[in-house]
DNA sequence: GATTTATGTCATGAG
DNA sequence: ATCTCATGACATAAA
């Protein structure tokens, strides 16, 4: 089968499970998750371009789509290089064949029982406000409670309705807790002091901002970027979620049953829990991500697939992504459930179309969830990479610090993603005032209730997905009356809102900055400087309110002085216009003169002829016109002059008058 | 593919 | 000195 890749080749990974989706049968205008698989569409006339994909610099530095393709493979990114780093420091063994690669070792490699896994999620969740460390409460050693809330909570409900729950120690687990908040309050301030020595220096950050990172401990970087881990498992479980809402297709009936467990598997808490005829359904309900479950079965024809992949020499990259959806999907071959799909289609749904997936599809879908999910929408890490015609880039070390910190404050929304987020129809991502949601006080923002934006406990689509989305809030804390901050989810790519989004919007979205593009442009600077001294901002998003204003302000100037110039091009059209019709006006009155000159110059020949006729010379002859003529004086005479003497009269006449003069 | 149109942005000068 | 405005020039996307 040759498949097309119409968005670069990168982006033929997205048409590959689109064909796989459609294999199985699902549509895409049904399956909603697979929009948000779907590449960011062209950019429209009368739309600002995508921050992300400046048409004057390279897209090599963004992990976000260029209107071409995604960011080159070889390329590592900031947030690459961080990950990379994490790898390392856990003794992984690792080739970055790419990122996804290196996003789902990292994942993996995380996710090993030493703690950190557990540590991270809860700090997550602490980061966010969550106080009382529900998110942590699934247990220490389990590493499912390292993910998000929301899933959290469907653990922490599972493990309330199942009497053989384990139940941890309250008061061992409060004191853990509070660890974990001064950990992450630490890992906090670490960044924000960070933040502030690359302003301070930034040429010092730009030429040792590496060393200086790595001096930072593994575990401080660790739990910075901890969040983003959250979504990948989210962002598949989501997906299979929605596979499973499918009614024909019902993920319930479909069991693992006769997988043998993978030997030596990171996640030993997982397979201990002796789930290997979990029902599928339930594996994903409990916050199973994709690349554990999918390690569950060694023996069957997944682990030939994994043998065929280029990376099988590598025990941590045979754990990339595309074996995960390819043992999801064998996984679900296996029970037969998904008859109505046609034979030929799924023969190549099931391993063949897999075979083909490459690493870039997941890239995407990495990045996506890297870039969206946690905190890194891609206008922000675009902005923050490239800021191609920002006379006052950040630099690339206080870009990353940026993003670090941004992660911390956007991980309560992190997990909203379940399937509710996905759907742009239901959670429409509005956009009003502040374009950034900023506050000297990030957690405020992180407090966020998508049931109140959105409805989608309601809603009717989504009540056969049994995630829990309840949000933990600190007891005392109320949730916000004001716009919520949308969760990053992909949908932003398809929502309306968020197209419209000028450049500078986007990038003051990006820097977070508290006020709006409309106010830092039209209000009285000295309203703007009073602003601007309330807020404690940063001298880079200083000087971005000052260049947004400066644009704008000369925006608006461009459109007027477009407008004058037409307005006095049509103005002088008018002119021309009505200078002709008076011109013509003048002709025609011009020629009535002429005309009456002539009939009067008739006229009076007539006369002359007439008198003439008339007069006779002293012999009686009559006297010829052609040699007389008449000529009046003062005193009301009349005298017949011969024309020669007329003529030497004005001759001496005129020399006369040349003399006076 | 070349051309036109619309728009944003920058540089510059004037008030 | 700083800000605002006006405008030419340029770049780019879309038609």
């Amino acid at each position: 089968m040759k498949l097309l890749k119409p968005w670069g080749s990168a982006g033929g990974g997205l048409l590959h499970l689109a064909l796989l989706l459609s294999s199985a049968g699902l549509r895409e205008d049904r399956d909603l998750s697979l929009l948000l698989l779907l590449p960011p569409r062209p950019r429209l006339r009368h739309e600002p371009p995508v921050l992300g994909c400046p048409t004057r610099s390279a897209c090599a530095l963004s992990p976000f789509p260029a209107p071409g393709g995604w960011g080159r493979p070889d390329t590592v990114t900031p947030l690459e290089g961080l990950l990379l780093r994490e790898v390392r420091a856990l003794g992984v063994p690792f080739i970055p064949h790419t990122r996804v690669d290196a996003w789902l070792v990292h994942s993996v490699a995380t996710g090993d029982a030493d703690g950190t896994h557990e540590l991270l999620g809860a700090a997550a969740s602490s980061a966010v406000g969550d106080g009382s460390g529900q998110a942590a409460a699934g247990g220490g050693g389990d590493p499912r409670t390292a993910h998000s809330s929301p899933v959290a909570a469907v653990e922490e409900q599972k493990a309330a309705e199942e009497p053989t729950a384990q139940v941890r120690d309250a008061d061992g687990r409060a004191s853990q807790e509070n660890e974990i908040l001064r950990e992450s309050e630490a890992v906090y301030h670490s960044i924000q002091h960070e933040e502030e020595s690359a302003l301070e220096n930034p040429q010092q950050q730009n030429d040792g901002g590496e060393s200086k990172r790595s001096d930072t401990p593994d575990w401080k970087a660790e739990k910075a970027v901890e969040p983003s881990k959250l979504d990948t498992h989210i962002f598949l479980c989501g997906g299979l979620q929605l596979l499973s809402s499918q009614p024909e297709y019902s993920l319930e009936s479909i069991s693992l049953e006769g997988i043998p467990p993978c030997p030596g598997s990171m996640n030993q808490s997982l397979n201990s829990s002796a789930h290997y005829n979990t029902i599928f359904n339930q594996v994903i309900s409990h916050d199973v991500n994709l690349h554990e479950a999918m390690l569950l079965c060694p023996n069957n024809t997944l682990t030939d697939s994994v043998a065929r992949t280029s990376h099988a020499q590598e025990p941590f990259l045979q754990l990339n992504s595309h074996i995960n959806l390819e043992q999801a999907l064998a996984a679900i071959n296996l029970t037969g459930s998904l008859q109505p799909v046609d034979n030929r289609t799924r023969n190549l749904t099931n391993l063949d179309l897999l075979y083909d997936l490459d690493g870039n599809m997941f890239d995407e879908i990495t990045l996506m969830s890297l870039a969206t999910e946690v905190g890194f929408d891609p206008v922000e890490v675009s902005q923050l990479f490239e800021e191609p015609d920002c006379d006052s880039g950040p630099s690339s070390s206080h870009k990353s610090t940026s993003m670090i910190k941004s992660n911390s404050s956007h991980s309560t929304y992190n997990g909203a993603l379940g399937s509710n987020s996905y759907l742009p129809s239901l959670c429409h991502y509005e956009l009003e005032g502040a374009v950034g949601g900023y506050s000297p006080e990030p957690s405020k923002f992180c407090h966020m209730d998508h049931r109140n934006k959105c409805g989608f406990h309601e809603d009717l689509a989504c009540q056969h997905i049994f995630h829990n989305h309840t949000y933990h809030l600190h007891p005392g804390e109320q949730e916000p009356t004001s716009e919520p901050r949308k969760s990053h989810t992909i949908s932003r790519y398809l929502d309306d809102t968020e197209r419209t989004l000028s450049r500078d919007e986007q990038r003051a979205k990006a820097l977070h900055i508290p006020f709006s593009v409309d106010e830092i442009v039209h209000m009285p600077v000295d309203s703007l400087n009073n602003m601007l001294s309330r807020y404690n901002l940063t001298d880079l998003q200083v000087s971005l309110i000052r260049d947004i204003r400066r644009r704008g302000k000369n925006k608006v100037a461009a459109q007027n002085c477009r407008k004058r110039k037409l307005d006095i091009i049509v103005n002088l059209d008018d002119d021309v216009c009505n200078l002709q019709a008076k011109k013509e006006a003048l002709k025609r009155e011009q020629a009535q003169y002429y005309k009456a000159i002539d009939i009067m110059k008739q006229k009076l020949h007539d006369l002359y002829c007439d008198v003439l006729s008339r007069l006779r010379d002293d012999q009686g002859r009559p006297v010829n016109p052609s040699q007389y003529e008449l000529q009046c004086s003062h005193d009301g005479t009349v005298l017949i002059v011969p024309k020669e003497l007329v003529t030497s009269n004005h001759k001496k006449e005129a020399r006369k008058g040349k003399r006076e003069d």
